[in-house]
DNA sequence: GTGAGTAGTCATAAAATTCTGACTTATTGC
DNA sequence: GCAATAAGTCAGAATTTTATGACTACTCAC
């Protein structure tokens, strides 16, 4: 069968892809936070209540993925990691930033 | 204990609260179409494959609600249903042609 | 080397979302 | 009246998403 191969992810329309992106219980307020501040593991996890390490983990991982986020290591004091907004990211918060104009 | 009340639904955020109301599997979808044309209940299952009349139901009431798109009844030929979006609704639309210059 | 802090992973359980299929109400054509 | 079309509702099942709790790995201070 030649079949016509509908693409299994016709993403068409960018507004939806986005949509995509940050759809889940807790990728709005990660991305939210790292617009203000680098956003660390465990201070997401003791600040916003009822979220998990493990959604927290995957959450990250996507957003990553999505190139929302970037992930980075700082060798300081207690050596850490922080996770950043990317260009792609900083992008985004402009045309956000609209929204809170209307209605 | 007169708990400081956290409120429930802490939206402070509107670009937030929008992302929740576009949220879900169908809703982006149902957007979208609603963007080129008036769009009716039984087409949009015909169209779309995979989706539930329960779904398709549950995400057109709560559009309703949320003010992104409104119902109307049109006495015509076929007596038919028509979800348009509303004046709240369109205004996105602007927002939404942004992301599509971005990368 | 022991203990504390940070950032995870993994298997399993619980919860939320979505689908299925039967049934309902209203209108129209014959 | 009878069948067809449109737009749903409802209970229960299946699927997807998210949470729990235990455990790992690395670094640093003592």
């Amino acid at each position: 069968m030649t079949t016509h191969e509908i693409p299994e992810d016709a993403e068409i329309c960018p507004a939806q892809a986005l949509l995509k992106m940050l759809s889940g219980k807790w990728k709005a307020e990660i991305f939210r936070l790292a617009t203000e501040r680098p956003l660390r593991f465990s201070t997401f996890l003791r600040s916003v209540e009822g979220a998990s390490k493990q959604s927290l983990s995957t959450a990250l991982r996507e957003m990553e993925n999505d190139e929302l986020i970037q992930k980075t290591v700082i060798r300081e004091k207690p050596l850490h990691i922080e996770y950043t907004l990317t260009s792609k990211g900083q992008q985004l918060v402009s045309v956000f930033r609209q929204l809170e104009g209307l209605s």
